[in-house]
DNA sequence: AGTGAAATCGCTTTAGC
DNA sequence: GCTAAAGCGATTTCACT
């Protein structure tokens, strides 16, 4: 996907700047962005377009509320694997995290081998998902699912403290 | 925060789609909002500053590559409890997700209380996170972490297929 | 690489219907 | 809620540092 093959080169501050503005507000414009961060929107724009295509932005999506779309029931779904074999795997990380009202899909390691995270438009709804899309699969041999009462969106920053001013120059 | 006292009022296809769109794209502008939708951009403009008035689209965020922003190593972490001292827990869900790093936090039932979705920049880090901001936190039991292997959003829609053309009429 | 200014493009917003 | 039009602000290009 990178056309770039520089695409490894770090970040500078101002590009760890951009990334931070762009976290808390995807839609603030490219004038605002090159005021915030002192440069000139000419080269905001580069910057910018840069970072998208080096993937540090891998998107801008709005984040909406499961409960004003009808899915009022979230839940985090562990999921345990047997066998592993390889294809039922790929199968699986492959369409379980385009089925709609799933908002994450984790393949971890330890005791569990998955998490998803969905929500759904009802306690039936979710069950019904449970069945039909994680427990009824090949390979699938247990999904344990916990209602989550309250959902939270990480409110700080990506960028680390360690880059925002010059760390050797 | 809500303004208006009819902030219940179910959202109808066209606001569904916009849902949507912007799901998907962030950052579409709102001419392009109203071609896709088939309605005035005047009424597109007022329509989508109502859904987030209303808390239906919560905020528009760039998804940023941990790699790329030198937090490679992935995790979501099982948190316990023990006590449910509530000012505990109520400091824990307020403080927990606004640290560096913090993707997502969720208050869970069941055997796990709290899961924290964290990237941090190094498997020492991710080490003194659980130490320092969780198992080092009074009321916290046991915080067992799993490394994430892959990380994927949710690639759906959260609106209901069931939604999308007029169910009664 | 980055800048600044200019020109184009398109968006937002306000009327009136 | 739509149309139309105006005004404004944005993006983008380009010559230059």
């Amino acid at each position: 996907m990178p056309k770039n093959p520089r695409d490894d080169k770090p970040l500078d501050p101002i590009d760890l700047a951009l990334v931070r503005l762009l976290e808390q507000d995807g839609r603030m414009s490219n004038a605002m962005l090159a005021r915030e961060v002192g440069i000139a929107e000419s080269t905001c724009l580069v910057r910018v377009r840069s970072l998208r295509e080096r993937g540090v932005v891998r998107g801008i999506h709005a984040d909406i509320d499961p409960v004003a779309v009808g899915r009022p029931v979230e839940a985090m779904i562990a999921v345990r694997f047997g066998g592993h074999r390889r294809s039922h795997f790929e199968q699986f990380t492959e369409e379980v995290p385009a089925l709609p009202g799933v908002l994450g899909a984790f393949h971890v390691s330890g005791a569990i081998d998955y998490y998803v995270h969905v929500a759904c438009p009802s306690a039936d709804a979710l069950r019904d998902f449970v069945l039909d899309h994680l427990t009824n699969r090949p390979g699938v041999l247990h999904a344990e699912t916990s209602l989550i009462f309250e959902s939270q969106r990480g409110r700080g920053t990506m960028t680390r403290p360690e880059d925002l001013l010059g760390p050797s120059a």
